[in-house]
DNA sequence: CGTCGTAATCTACAGGTGTAGACAAAACCT
DNA sequence: AGGTTTTGTCTACACCTGTAGATTACGACG
């Protein structure tokens, strides 16, 4: 429950902050770490609400992924300095104090569930994977930017969710130049 | 239950039981995505077993987190072929139709809970990290060897949870020449 | 053969899960 | 104002979760 004003009877302000709240809590505690419950509680409603305007918590959550994965993250549009502006994005936001916490720590805490998994995995190809493959030239396009996304999730995972000592306290700048130089190889077209 | 003879009376025994079935059952589904209940019947004995040997749930999966990052897993010992050798493991081990299923996808399944990443953070640390670390030359051991794990378990995750097409159908060959050439860039040591 | 320690089970609890169906109330439209 | 549709809540079900306590049965040892 975000807004201010009590929101009295509107059926689609109500949808909206079902779904507003159910990204920030499947983002923060993936599929099976939150309940329908939690979800409705923190948008003000009942929990039937959200079986109501979705059907389930597996419609809820497909809506959930789409929205998410559909906004631009970290991979801008150019191909120039495309690594170097990728890495640099993502050191940023799997930072201590970063507040971000976009489709990647999304996909990272409900991969455990095989039905999370399957409706992500259009997802990411829909949205993630096409921004990324369109920005690379060359042979293999889709492969490498799949590639470049797995590098990216796997560093999401150490530094942020595991938290790994040396990938956490690393410094920033040379940590960005390590997945840089990484995400170059998959990133320039092959000579 | 796998050991052909009934098993009696036999606390070690059956402890041993215990664990090689939570082995198998976390790292297929996770820590959230078992009960003590699966484990100890598919171990042949009560849930409350469980327990008595292993004091909770937690307690045990800490145990199945110990023993199956003990064992070597895809990174070899030396520094020759280190980034080929690896990046060829890798993509033999995530193939449609392997059936190792080692501590990378134990940790990528039961990453989404809190409690179990701090268990396996500093299981990593102590066993997959320092193996890896080891075998580097180099400034910054630890942070390049990390950054390594990280691209095997983005490629884990996308290849074999997530599923992605791309990388799922590509050419293990071309694959496995891809990752070796992202993993040299942390393995071969800074000029 | 009886006794004793312990391996293993049985029963149970307090809480949480997703969801179905019946009900209440607000808002809109004549 | 009266009636109707929509918006939201309440109660409830059947099931599963981890774990505590009391109880049974097996096996070895004297």
């Amino acid at each position: 429950m975000t807004s201010t004003t009590p929101r009295r009877r509107n059926a689609a302000a109500t949808r909206e902050a079902i779904l507003t709240s159910a990204i920030a809590a499947f983002t923060e505690h993936g599929y099976d770490g939150v309940g329908v419950r939690d979800i409705a509680a923190d948008a003000g409603v009942t929990a039937m609400l959200v079986n109501r305007y979705f059907g389930s918590k597996e419609g809820l959550f497909t809506e959930v992924v789409d929205v998410s994965f559909a906004r631009p993250t970290m991979v801008p549009g150019t191909a120039d300095g495309l690594a170097t502006e990728t890495a640099r994005t993502l050191v940023a936001r799997t930072s201590a104090d970063a507040d971000h916490l976009g489709p990647f720590e999304l996909m990272l805490k409900s991969a455990a569930n095989p039905k999370a998994a399957e409706i992500m995995r259009s997802a990411i190809r829909r949205h993630v994977g096409a921004r990324f493959t369109a920005a690379l030239d060359g042979p293999d396009a889709d492969e490498r930017a799949e590639l470049g996304i797995a590098l990216i999730a796997g560093t999401w995972l150490m530094r942020r969710i595991i938290g790994t000592p040396a990938l956490r306290d690393a410094d920033p700048d040379l940590l960005a130049t390590q997945v840089a130089r990484m995400l170059a190889v998959v990133v320039e077209p092959p000579a």
